[in-house]
DNA sequence: TTGAAAGCGCTAACAG
DNA sequence: CTGTTAGCGCTTTCAA
């Protein structure tokens, strides 16, 4: 029991106490508890001991201000419920565990007001590094992440100048390509399924080269739906209902995510809406979600545990003193045709 | 500029350099900055222009350590690709937004090894109170938690003694419930599909309350099959396959979650297999996914969000200094029967 | 191999 | 309303 413990019985221990209980210096019982510098077997028994017998835990806030290091990587993301972003942390999780460095997850709601505030609590507990999903901040997000000092990774996309560095995939570059795929297919009625969002900067980007490939064929998006919010598989029933009720013509419809278009799928299924003969359809991410359906959806996937695991090195690496700065990790996501977009 | 930025140029910002360029004393910038005590509206527009302009973020590490108080709360989940533990998040972040405490997610891959690493890690950040799934933890972890004097709020399940505070509902009785829906609809050879995992005790114990209610029915399992990792839908698909090859005669089949659940469903429609007709469906929890599903799965709300909104008012209530222990908020789950179960 | 002293950057407590 | 003093619990640095 602590010596002191008049004062306050239900005081957290100390270093001080683990020092009496074993009569080894504070300074000693610090070494021990973490393996540094040399101490005599004995010692080193008897403080683990008397540590483990008090149940003594480290205070790391202390020890944190003391040492001037942090092991704790800042990660920001927009959302925990968009199956990305947790595969995303699984990559960024399995480089950490050989280290130790651990992450810390903050998440916006896709606002940037909410990136800066997160980004302010975070930074404010000097992270010795920060992976943030995305290449658009506002200036004071980018002010902070600048001035912090630290290894910052900007992640998922490659279209644009990261503050420092930066890994992930041309999200133009896709949209651009699915539509080549769906041109070279001999689709020509093309219609376009997506997110409102306007914060959502990548799925944008996908549209973009998505817009951008067509015109170069000569075509242009015949008609299109947005949505918000609510169950994304339900979405996509009810956008491809709409959408081809209003447009029966349609020859063809990408989605700006898997989920959505699974919904699609379902809902050409149910009706009797033959695919890819009557309609072609593709999403985006490759979620595993799909492997569960009944035919094989055309997307494109978005690496997102590698981007996650790359990521991580370089934080890592500058964390252990390797020098560095700017690196920049372009990953090719790979089109797979699935069964819902040929002829 | 920082005055003495000789010594080492990048070094950040402190207290002291807004105190120099404001020409306010350290105390009184970190009342502004606080919003503490009273400070003439001059000298505080001062300092925050100083602040601002320098670009300083406070330390906190320094401010925890000063003040004894931290406003983190250690949220532990034993996984993030279950779509059900980012609800309870949102549930959490909602309710902690209007406090000064902020969540900090780890995450156990419902490893006992893993739930203590990661639980040290984050006590020995003196966070004000811990949320953590489930009541089954190891002889460490308790101690851990139970030395802590802060709030710990177990959450999830109700079956069993907490260690202070408790959230959930009865995964028993969950087992129990569903069972006598089945029964009482007609059927009487039911099959179960659930997870290997031996670790998920929430979903062993509505086993377990299953096989009670149907004994007390004068039923048992007649076949079962189980799973590991893997796409939960494709898993649901093959493991019915699997399990109504082997026992054709099965009128019914219990999934323990509403992922596999989806994956039967989808398989039995492309199958031609008539349900509720010819057999029977019920998974458990509720996820939004269902919403989109051609038909609506027999299921039960596990309360997930509410789970999480009650969890952290218990410690925010008591991180505001309110007296309080051993609360215990037993939440009862609503049985959907869908239009997978009925006769 | 061990210990003593001096902070890390901030805030509590008190004094003006 | 503002400033001074003394730590918070640990680690760095230096001396023994």
């Amino acid at each position: 029991m602590p010596s002191d413990d008049l004062e306050n019985p239900n005081r957290p221990l100390t270093l001080k106490d683990v020092s009496e209980a074993s009569g080894v210096s504070e300074m000693t019982v610090s070494r021990v508890l973490r393996n540094r510098g040399d101490v005599s077997e004995a010692t080193r028994e008897k403080v683990l001991e008397a540590a483990k017998s008090l149940g003594y835990v480290p205070n790391k806030i202390a020890g944190a201000l003391a040492s001037q290091r942090v092991n704790l990587v800042t990660v920001i993301i927009p959302s925990l419920k968009n199956l990305v972003f947790p595969e995303v942390l699984s990559g960024i999780s399995e480089v950490l565990d050989d280290t130790p460095l651990q992450p810390v997850v903050g998440v916006t709601n896709y606002k940037p007001e909410r990136e800066e505030k997160v980004l302010y609590e975070m930074l404010s507990w000097r992270p010795s590094g920060v992976i943030i999903a995305g290449l658009e901040h506002s200036d004071a997000s980018r002010a902070m992440l600048t001035a912090a000092g630290i290894p910052i990774v900007e992640i998922m996309d490659s279209d644009g100048e990261p503050i420092d560095a930066m890994v992930g995939i041309s999200h133009r570059r896709a949209g651009r390509e699915m539509a080549r795929a769906i041109v070279d297919a001999g689709y020509r009625k093309i219609g376009f399924l997506g997110t409102k969002m306007p914060l959502d900067h990548r799925a944008r980007k996908r549209f973009e080269g998505f817009t951008e490939a067509l015109a170069k064929a000569g075509l242009e998006i015949h008609d299109h739906e947005f949505y918000e919010g609510g169950s994304a598989l339900l979405k996509g029933r009810e956008m491809t209902e709409a959408i081809l009720k209003r447009s029966p013509d349609l020859d063809f419809l990408y989605y700006s995510n898997d989920m959505i278009a699974a919904g699609g799928l379902l809902y050409c299924r149910d009706n009797g809406i033959e695919v890819p003969g009557r309609v072609g359809l593709a999403g985006f991410n490759g979620v595993e979600l799909l492997d569960g359906l009944p035919v094989k959806l055309a997307t494109m996937d978005a690496c997102r545990a590698e981007i996650g695991r790359e990521a991580a090195k370089i934080v890592a690496a500058r964390a252990a003193g390797e020098e560095g700065g700017h690196e920049r990790v372009v990953l090719t996501p790979t089109l797979q045709l699935g069964e819902t977009l040929k002829r």
